[in-house]
DNA sequence: AGCTCGACCTGCACGC
DNA sequence: TGCGTGCAGGTCGAGC
């Protein structure tokens, strides 16, 4: 499911829930996600209060009182949803229409106030890691650039792709020049710069100078991310906020699962082509995107 | 070091 | 209906 958006609407849902509140328990429904649970996870957890709920790439990290974080990764197929308590409130009642199998609720965080953090993973490519402040730091240390954090320019795009002989498409995925772009969000981003999925990232950068190619897509990638985390992010199979409720931000691709779908830039007659790169797939428009 | 590919896992949509 | 195939918002390690 999840990139940027994603995440970061999860991370608003669950805001509330967690921030300045205590975590009295955490169940295990099993050992492992996609790796096992670090040792004693559960018990080091209990008892501590959470100041902070942040996001960094596609990672949520709760910072727990006591220097320790809780780092989270959805996976494709992660979701959380908040199962409030007290009274007349029937634990599992809460309508959330993706990932309602119990099956693959792999752990529930039970807070001091009765309230239920559940996360759900039928895929189990997720992560739950708990480290120190300094083993975090380590942890990020090769992440790239935050894309809505000013530090995503042309000029900077324009030096880390100068080297890169791979597809423009290849190096947005790379997690460690920008972080939190997916496979929706190049295609999307690619589409509304007019660049072709299948240029070279070097040749947008001849010199280490940006084409302006280039800065339209250092403008275009924080428009359509912003625009995607405003609508709740994409909702395609498993993505629902802690409520809930899907997201919006499907009803507005331009490129993403439109195979054979007119091009949405006004007067292209381009059709959306849907072709595959490092074995997955893209999806572009051959007329307008060059 | 960069780059590509396969593996990890489950569910769903498809065609026969 | 049932079974086989391919595909899915990500990451990691192996091998060139």
């Amino acid at each position: 499911m999840p990139e940027l958006p994603e995440v970061e609407t999860v991370r608003l849902g669950l805001e509330p829930a967690m921030v300045n509140k205590r975590i009295a328990r955490v169940e295990l429904r099993r050992g492992d996600l996609r790796r096992p649970f670090p040792p004693a996870f559960a018990r080091r957890i209990a008892g501590r209060k959470v100041a902070a709920l942040r996001r960094r790439a596609k990672y949520l990290v709760a910072e727990l009182e006591g220097g320790l974080a809780l780092v989270m990764h959805l996976g494709m197929s992660g979701s959380f949803r908040i199962e409030a308590g007290g009274k007349g409130e029937t634990p599992g009642r809460f309508h959330h229409p993706r990932n309602a199998d119990a099956a693959h609720d792999h752990v529930v965080f039970r807070m001091s106030d009765g309230t239920r953090i559940v996360y759900n993973d039928p895929r189990r490519f997720g992560l739950m890691d708990l480290l120190t402040d300094a083993a975090l730091e380590a942890a990020f240390a090769g992440v790239g650039i935050e894309p809505l954090s000013g530090a995503l320019t042309a000029q900077f795009l324009a030096g880390r792709f100068q080297k890169r002989q791979t597809s423009i498409k290849a190096a947005l995925l790379d997690q460690g020049m920008i972080a939190g772009l997916g496979n929706i969000y190049v295609c999307e981003a690619l589409w509304l710069a007019g660049i072709s999925p299948l240029r070279i990232a070097a040749d947008l950068a001849p010199a280490g100078r940006p084409t302006p190619a280039l800065k339209r897509l250092a403008a275009a990638i924080p428009k359509v991310l912003e625009a995607a985390i405003a609508a709740g992010g994409s909702s395609l199979r498993n993505h629902a906020r802690t409520d809930g409720r899907l997201g919006e931000f499907q009803h507005a691709f331009h490129v993403y699962d439109r195979e054979g779908q007119p091009c949405h830039k006004p007067r292209c007659r381009g059709t959306v082509r849907r072709i595959v790169q490092n074995g997955r797939s893209t999806f572009y428009c051959p007329v307008c995107q060059n």
